[in-house]
DNA sequence: GTCGCAACAATTGTATACAATTCGGTCGAC
DNA sequence: GTCGACCGAATTGTATACAATTGTTGCGAC
């Protein structure tokens, strides 16, 4: 918990910083978040934690307990899979849409998002490459110009977050960011047919690295492993 | 305000009595929504009053302002038709896989929500039709056995019943209820095809029936006109 | 008569106090 | 020795009190 080292932060809202360390993998599926230790990291009172948790928890990044408290959220194996079918089923046509409409600036934009990926890789800092790559994709969306969609991606996004912290397999580098750059290409060439097609299999690669094999996400103690 | 007839109402949380009554147009867009106000009529402090509101503005039901308030959202033309796009991006493949999916009980449960949305129009209570009607779709979708995109498609109804009750355009009954009808022999055929085929015209149907011309909400004083 | 300013009323934002529930440990019975 | 129940600490759920912000209304100056 006290890996967030933010005391007294001047503005920018405790459920965008939760959502961060969520992001950036500094806090675990799992974790507990006492409402106390919460406000009292932050500085403030209860009140203000738990409308936090409540939007965290809308978004499924935590799972409210009913007096029992807030957790990271740990999705199952059939939640994952859900996730990444909805992904595949929104992401692509998004792609396309994005494709035809990008301006210079977006394609400026997106290859800024990229230059930022590399450097957390090159900074060895997997949690923040992980969280760039997620903005990646958001970004698309918002190219798009579809607000609501866009909302949905982000879930979706903050979502995967979580199931590659407990599904992810290969334990090498992250291999995908070839795939940003050719979804960039195809992007600035306003070609949507490659940007959708580059999209779907880009998808296909995230959801196939994953291991969702194991019906269970390896619990830890006998507890977890029966609790409902 | 006080349409809403639930005094002190045992355990049904205040955010779905607040939903329902959005969704049936009883509650229209704009309503100012008083913290005190929902307190009294629902018996409870303003806490548990402040954490609905919450939920229903991440819903995008209502629109949560600063030092001043909830209000019943009121989506603007272009939030409109994202919406319609969201719809139908996501909702004819849904229709088609809950279509090669659908068990017997599940045919039985979509028809048994057409007869109650035309008991609802035989009495003349076009609101609860209107509600039943979403609650066709949304049905659909669990159908499909995506609650993710369930969820998403259950935010987007209740949007769409917001966006109806500013711009539809047809004074005349529900004339739709057809469609449901074909829908639902699609799916007792498990036509894949037919019925995300059906899906996507019922959508556009339903886009169409709008009047979304006017760039501007129709504001009633100026004030609305000028207002961020 | 209109514009600007100021004080007020009303409502939301936040903190704190209290009640309710759960979990863990310990004691006791079998 | 094991199982069960009771009790206590800890944490969440709810209510209430207080602070801050906003919109309005009234007064006064130009």
């Amino acid at each position: 918990m006290d890996q967030i080292n933010i005391e007294k932060s001047p503005r920018v809202g405790i459920a965008e910083a939760l959502a961060l360390a969520i992001h950036e993998h500094r806090l675990a599926p799992g974790t507990k978040l006492g409402e106390d230790d919460l406000g009292e990291i932050f500085g403030v009172s209860r009140t203000v934690v738990r409308a936090a948790l409540q939007k965290l928890a809308h978004d499924r990044l935590v799972e409210l307990k009913r007096n029992r408290g807030a957790f990271v959220a740990k999705p199952s194996v059939r939640e994952a899979r859900e996730v990444f079918e909805a992904r595949a089923l929104v992401e692509p046509p998004t792609a396309r849409a994005a494709a035809e409409r990008a301006t210079a600036e977006d394609i400026a934009a997106l290859e800024k998002h990229i230059d930022a990926e590399h450097a957390a890789i090159e900074a060895g800092n997997a949690g923040a490459a992980l969280y760039l790559s997620g903005l990646f994709h958001l970004e698309i969306a918002r190219i798009a110009d579809q607000t609501t969609i866009a909302a949905f991606i982000d879930q979706l996004i903050a979502r995967s977050s979580l199931i590659i912290a407990l599904y992810w397999q290969r334990r090498n580098a992250l291999c995908e960011s070839h795939a940003h750059h050719e979804l960039l290409k195809a992007m600035a060439d306003h070609d949507g047919d490659r940007a959708e097609e580059l999209m779907t299999s880009h998808l296909v690669d995230l959801h196939t690295s994953l291991d969702l094999r194991n019906t269970q996400t390896a619990p830890r103690s006998l507890r977890e492993a029966l609790e409902v």
